[in-house]
DNA sequence: CAAATATACATAAGAAAATTATGTATAAAC
DNA sequence: GTTTATACATAATTTTCTTATGTATATTTG
């Protein structure tokens, strides 16, 4: 199952932005990643990515170092300290989000992992 | 505080379907419903309200009745049967989607309520 | 070793869904 | 009588994603 491509939005820069938390990474990894940990439930594709990392990092959230793998180009994006305020944020704000949601809706929270 | 309005995004069919499951209610109605419920924190605009209203009739999964309350207008929906199975899916697919972001995000979910 | 797949970036056209603005009109409150 | 609330609606614009396209290297597989 993959989620309706409507509930991912508005929430694809704060998991970007939360996957560059703590190291460095480069766009197809984020994409790569991100899969994995959901299981393939939430799949970036390109065309919603770049726009997007462009974007965050046009607002000063990240910073950007291109290196060479061999001949292949890899652009690294970094937080800025703009960047972790944000995500804080931008977290704190989602999870509000998430407890109105489950009131609202009548959603049972799971307990404890 | 107000969500950002992208967090909304994907989400207000959703709302909207809920707060018809047990009883009919017309637009106007539905807004000071939201509102009222979730403490001012989701302010359904009527631009974005009735094209929806009006988009859940066109998919059937709402009927209207229009009544005249003296000299004003006011349009009730009600859930069809197939607007009743949409609910239970989009419902269970936002629990889901939820339970994914916690995880990816790294938010604890509140313990019982 | 050729073809397919994976890695890795990017942008442009189009679609979807909201915001903002505007319009109409009645009812209530101050 | 003026403002605010109720109640509908639509149009122009903006935002943000999807889909499509483009370029190129690296690896796997038959």
């Amino acid at each position: 199952m993959i989620y309706s491509s409507e509930l991912i939005k508005g929430t694809l820069k704060t998991i970007v932005l939360k996957q560059l938390e703590g190291q460095r990474m480069y766009g197809y990894e984020i994409t790569q990643r991100v899969k994995e940990l959901t299981g393939n439930k939430i799949q970036i594709t390109e065309g919603a990515l770049y726009p997007t990392l462009h974007a965050l990092e046009a607002d000063g959230l990240v910073t950007t170092e291109t290196e060479f793998i061999g001949k292949r180009i890899r652009k690294y994006y970094s937080l800025s300290p703009k960047g972790k305020t944000k995500i804080e944020e931008k977290v704190s704000e989602l999870a509000d989000f998430i407890q109105t949601m489950q009131f609202l809706l009548d959603i049972k929270p799971a307990m404890g992992q």
